[in-house]
DNA sequence: GTGTTATATAACTAACTAGTTATCTATCCG
DNA sequence: CGGATAGATAACTAGTTAGTTATATAACAC
């Protein structure tokens, strides 16, 4: 029964985080081609070097980039392990507003053909169990 | 040929700061399983109303969530659209990052086999484009 | 050794975040 | 009408972020 941990939770807080900046997905998708060092990242963005350090350890702290020490130059490397768990969140309750939505729209599908057989003015109904939905619209 | 706009690359910011607060994900996680109310989502958190109706706000502000005006209650809906360019960014850069992967992989072992029959001590090579990488090395 | 290069770290600032309490606005009910 | 309810908004605080410049550390090159 999916228990998502504390520290799942402060991973995927930390990835999402990480991937909410656009310079920090810029570097990813430089680093996605292959790592690169510090400077190399510095310097397509105008911007100081440790800035990008600073960013890069917010992307090391959501694992997704990670460093090798190679002499004094630390080249990073892309990891894109995170981004699994990220997606299957995002997928996740993307299915479950499919389903529901898809339910509520057959619903609203049968509550029309009783309308237009029976009573011309259905009124506010409130359906079993504990959840307490109500009618999604259909799509923009 | 993906010219990322401003106000998408503004999106993509907006998304995947929302996600990261476990609280908006669990609000969205509510939202997914049909509309609610500020109150009703007020109740399972332990936080004040003013703070849920800010973390709405940002939730607003990506797109994913949006209001309904009924009486004086405003239900909120859970809009999944922005989540797809999202997955769409991250499944980009993995693919990206997964082509990279295999091919310098490939590249290992053809220079392991140059390796074994020839030259023991083959050069630092810099293949073709003004694409600039380097060689990762084998997953953890 | 000296000097240079790659990167990290410190100290600082301005802007923003996440929460609070108090209050305002608008709708509903009798 | 007057009171209760749903929610928004304002004002404030503490903590965090994203950047800066200046400096420290460590490896390399001579």
């Amino acid at each position: 029964m999916k228990a998502a941990a504390a520290h799942d939770i402060a991973r995927l807080d930390a990835t999402f985080f990480a991937l909410a900046d656009p310079t920090r997905r810029a570097i990813l998708g430089r680093l996605a081609q292959g790592e690169a060092t510090v400077n190399e990242l510095v310097a397509p963005f105008d911007m100081s070097q440790p800035a990008i350090s600073k960013h890069l350890k917010v992307l090391e702290r959501a694992g997704l980039v990670s460093v090798e020490i190679d002499g004094r130059r630390r080249p990073r490397r892309f990891d894109p392990e995170p981004l699994e768990a990220a997606t299957r969140w995002i997928e996740h309750y993307r299915e479950i507003w499919e389903a529901n939505y898809l339910r509520l729209d057959a619903l609203l599908e049968e509550l029309k053909g009783i309308e237009a057989s029976e009573e011309p003015n259905p009124p506010r109904q409130e359906p079993g169990g504990g959840t307490h939905h109500s009618s999604p619209e259909n799509g923009k």
